[in-house]
DNA sequence: CCACAACTTGCGTGTCACGCATATAGTGCG
DNA sequence: CGCACTATATGCGTGACACGCAAGTTGTGG
């Protein structure tokens, strides 16, 4: 038979490892961002129905298996670029891509927060963010008929965007803050892109 | 006496910091990106003349004294910007910090390579450029009045500056590069600032 | 010169990552 | 359907690590 694309095998591990991210950013949560070492791996593998050692064979620290969902977003960044119309405009390509990439379904709130506000979880998180702009320099340079070996634009843009996605995340995280992720996204995105019209925007500082 | 501005204990706290993030790094460097696990607690102490002991109350891993003069550097940062003359335009005062900042000395391509290509050091290299993002997004505020509370503006940028630094790092440590850094620096950042003339730079693919 | 504070060190503990060997489950073929 | 084969799950053992604690050592200030 054929699986759909994907046989038992596959799905399996698929499954386990969705099992074991979920389980470690639950319990992540549920302890807290003062609470993280508290979470044992033991009750990580407990708690997503396999042994201590299998989930070492999916993770290889809880920062990892914690950040995974994360990871796994960046990973379809270039994809979503790519699947942009191939007429649209650079900017509006970029920010509707991360945009729907984002915003479908709406981030939650406490898992953002988890990996974005915890000291010992930074550096994962920096990590799985950077992990979209390699893939998102490659759609950059499609899109725009550059070469990424002479030309730093396209490497640089995607830089941009992820500190962008970044930096949204985080004001839309401060308490009290009545946008929509998509919102803040827009609006920071924007500021990666000069405005148009040079009456507004940064470019009044510039050279 | 007056210690010029540092006790003896702050001297000597600040000499055996440097000992042992110094030794981290040699020892790293000697190992090779793919013999990080070699490098062992033990043998960094006992490089930079200290006990085990000590050096975990310096650091609490081997990452971070490794990439510990990288998040020196980022720490300042927002100290180069703000130590540009008041009326420079904001490009022109980034760019020259920057360069001012990570080229005095030309960095050494060992090093750099060291805790830009060693996947366990990544996170914690990532981390060390972000120390750069809040000084810088002040600064940048500062220079130009603007309110980082409500204008995201200013930490987009900061986020964009070290994502080029990066960048720039990457680029410049590609086999067979002849640019200086400096050089290759300036390329990243200036992909950040739109140019002033529309009709060169990345103006032509936006809406 | 002395009392106090900061720093260094040794020891013990709990956790972790991972290699290796084994058991189990999925796969593809005759 | 049954059988060899491979991938995955698990148990166990090992080496390393981060860190709390308490004692010893070294700078500080009166």
């Amino acid at each position: 038979m054929n699986d759909d694309a994907m046989n038992l095998r596959a799905r399996n591990s698929q499954a386990t490892r969705e099992a074991i991210s979920h389980a470690a950013l639950r319990l992540a949560i549920e302890q807290g961002p003062n609470g993280l070492a508290l979470v044992r791996v033991h009750d990580i593998a407990t708690a997503a129905g396999v042994s201590p050692r299998t989930y070492n064979n999916y993770f290889s620290s809880r920062a990892e298996a914690i950040c995974a969902f994360q990871a796994d977003q960046s990973r379809r960044a270039g994809q979503a670029l790519r699947s942009r119309p191939a007429g649209e405009p650079l900017d509006q390509a970029v920010i509707a891509a991360v945009i729907e990439l984002y915003t479908d379904p709406e981030p939650d709130r406490a898992g953002l927060r988890m990996i974005m506000s915890t000291p010992e979880l930074e550096g994962e998180a920096l990590k799985a963010f950077s992990m979209a702009e390699g893939p998102l320099a490659e759609a950059i340079a499609a899109r725009t008929d550059t070469d990424p070996q002479r030309d730093l634009f396209p490497a640089v843009t995607a830089a941009a965007i992820t500190g962008a996605i970044r930096v949204a995340g985080r004001h839309w995280l401060e308490p009290g803050n009545p946008e929509s992720f998509a919102t803040t996204l827009r609006r920071a995105l924007t500021c990666v892109f000069p405005a148009e019209s040079p009456k507004e925007g940064k470019q009044q500082f510039l050279s």
